[in-house]
RNA sequence: GCGCCAGUAGCUCAGCUGGAUAGAGCAACGGCCUUCUAAGCCGUAGGUCCAAGGUUCGAAUCCUUGCUGGCGUACCA
């Protein structure tokens, strides 16, 4: 069914008119492109043949025997050509809409359906002694999105950050700091940008002689047998970096139940290769150890390397029991680029071989890459771009707007950050999560048209609305029998609370395909009706109430910015 | 080579499990601020939905093949 809209009455109805069964209608029945043919469409195609009769022909019969007395909040069901649309009364309809929203309040739109249901998240997972750039965005806002969704849904969120706290390119960064450390600035402002300085260099260097590649590796192998000096170096490295992170997420207003990196599974991963040998899976092949996936059309995992030393799909899987004994987890995911869809694949087949139920519940939800116009972004060629530069850029810009375009405002740094932070996230969730990008500073800090600003602008214009109401002493209707209705008796009214009556639906397909874009463009939709709607009437008017009622709206498309904004982790100033 | 993903207006993208005339934004051009925030609104222009087959009453949407681009393809993560 195309929303929950459809009631069995509608159904029923339809049902005996056409002489079909219940399940038919209900999966034939759809939510026309252009709403001015209604609300709901049955096209009759499909009966043409069993029926011998055209199409239109059969509509047009069923129309005509149509009870006397349609479902309650039907206007009517008239045939058009081969359609049977169903009409709504748009009072009754405004009536239940506005009424839920002002019951519900930030509430419209969520729902119970993950109630008792534990999601674990894995998502944002920035490597230590790496810059946060801005390829980071697209986990961290992605990853937190979903979380408020489903969390709006009912489910409780379990958001972990598994930080890449382990790994052959710490003993890379070890030798690179041992040979190097003098010459960079570990101590002052930017200690990141310090070991940027080693990482590069020591990888420009391996290019040539890959020899300094084996010096890492032996570095690594130190540390994970515990040498003094190496674990030294490693906390030293992890606490320059958390320091940095912690900043970012402050400013994103991104937060973790977990933050268990991957040294964290350092020692549960005996156990991993145990239960790989009990099930018979490991192999031995060129010195290594791993599962053998050809079968499955799969590369072969690597569980061991040669030097004993474990690998990345060695400590996902020892993560992956880790969270199911821990959570128990509904769904276990993972918000990582695409690029390494492969090696999820890998890890849920390993799962599975080991005869683990839940490895179905373990899911990689991917996305797109962000790249520069010439090419790729590469740490290791020293290629960022840092996401807090962009941030102090879009605030900057945001500072510069505010300063022309609104000058009074008082909190103004405060709202320069909110805004100019949110631009950045909203733009990242704009497209489906899918889809690669290429960072472009012009585009990345363009506040108009389909933008956060634009939707945050949308908001504040609308609180604005109900402030001055409030001056005068207006105040938007409280109960619904208030209602008049010639108010909203005009096109972009109408439109308009179809684009918040469509919201709760779009939360829901959202929260289902983990896809925070959903949300987006339901939020930009209902702030161009909204806009629209503000450009062609006035809502205090000289009526008072005419005015309440426009006011009910304004109040509902305010509560539905906010929520929408909300669950996309961007603030929603009052003003700006 | 093989695998995964993408291909819709000049650019960036929507288009829900196939349905009525394929929609936005940006850029271009022309309008609208003496009443609620012009980060806005209105209008003009812009399309062989990568291509060819197939399924269907009906395909941007599903299937097949091909083309283009991105990513991956064992001791990085």
């Amino acid at each position: 069914m195309p929303n929950e809209s459809v009631n069995d009455t509608i159904v029923d109805v339809l049902r005996t008119a056409l002489g079909v069964d219940k399940d038919w209608v209900e999966s034939t029945i759809e939510v026309p492109g252009d709403r001015k043919m209604g609300d709901l469409a049955l096209p009759c195609f499909k009966l043409a043949k069993e029926k011998r009769k055209a199409p239109a022909q059969i509509a047009k019969e069923a129309s005509d025997s149509l009870p006397q007395e349609l479902p309650k909040g039907v206007d009517r069901i008239e045939a058009v050509g081969p359609y049977l649309n169903v009409f709504f009364d748009p009072k009754s309809q405004a009536r239940d809409l506005l009424e839920s929203i002002l019951e519900n309040g930030d509430r419209f739109g969520s729902s119970a359906v993950g109630s008792g249901k534990k999601v674990v998240l894995d998502f944002s997972s920035p490597n230590i002694a790496k810059p946060f750039g801005v390829g980071h965005l697209r986990s961290t806002v992605i990853g937190h999105s979903v979380a408020n969704i489903l969390n709006f849904q009912g489910y409780e969120c379990i958001r972990i950050n598994h930080f890449g706290d382990w790994g052959t390119q710490f003993g890379k960064l070890m030798v690179a700091y041992i040979e190097w450390g003098d010459e960079v600035d570990l101590e002052g402002n930017d200690p990141i940008q310090g070991l940027l300085q080693l990482y590069v260099k020591f990888h420009k260097l391996a290019e040539e002689d890959p020899s300094w590649d084996d010096r890492g590796r032996e570095w690594f192998k130190k540390l994970e047998d515990g040498d003094e000096e190496a674990l030294r170096l490693w906390t030293w490295f992890k606490e320059i970096s958390l320091k940095e992170f912690d900043r970012i997420y402050t400013r994103l207003g991104v937060e973790f139940d977990s933050y268990s990196g991957e040294a964290f599974y350092n020692d549960k991963m005996v156990r991993v290769i145990q239960r790989l040998e009990e099930k018979n899976l490991l192999e031995e092949s060129r010195g290594a150890k791993i599962v053998d996936l050809e079968e499955y059309g799969l590369t072969p995992v690597l569980i061991q390397r040669s030097d004993d030393a474990t690998l990345y799909a060695t400590r996902d899987l020892a993560a992956a029991y880790y969270r199911h004994d821990t959570y128990e987890f509904h769904k276990n995911l993972y918000f990582v680029a695409s690029a390494q869809n492969d090696h999820f694949k890998q890890v849920f087949k390993v799962l599975e071989l080991l005869g683990e139920p839940w490895a179905k519940d373990c899911e990689h939800v991917p996305f797109g890459l962000i790249s520069f116009a010439d090419g790729m972004m590469s740490t290791r060629r020293g290629k960022v771009v840092f996401l807090e530069d962009v941030l102090d850029q879009a605030v900057e810009r945001v500072d510069k707007i505010i300063s022309e375009k609104n000058p009074a405002l008082n909190n103004r740094a405060e709202v320069a950050e909110q805004v100019g932070v949110g631009a950045i996230v909203f733009y990242d969730l704009t497209r489906r999560r899918i889809k690669d990008w290429t960072f472009d500073w012009d585009r990345i800090l363009t506040f108009e048209g389909e933008t956060g600003p634009y939707a945050m602008y949308s908001h504040a214009r609308f609180r604005s609305i109900l402030r001055k109401a409030k001056q005068r002493g207006l105040e938007p209707h409280t109960t619904i029998d208030e209602i008049q209705f010639d108010a909203l008796d005009n096109d972009e009214a109408k439109s308009l609370l179809q684009a918040l009556e469509e919201f709760p639906d779009q939360i829901r397909r959202a929260g289902e395909q983990y896809e925070p874009s959903l949300v987006t463009q339901s939020v930009l939709e209902v702030a161009d009706k909204a806009n629209k709607f503000y450009n062609a009437h006035h809502v205090l008017v000289d009526e008072e109430d005419i005015s309440r009622t426009r006011l009910l709206l304004v109040h509902a498309v305010a509560t539905v910015l906010k929520t929408g904004l909300t669950l996309l982790g961007v603030a929603a100033p009052e003003e700006m």
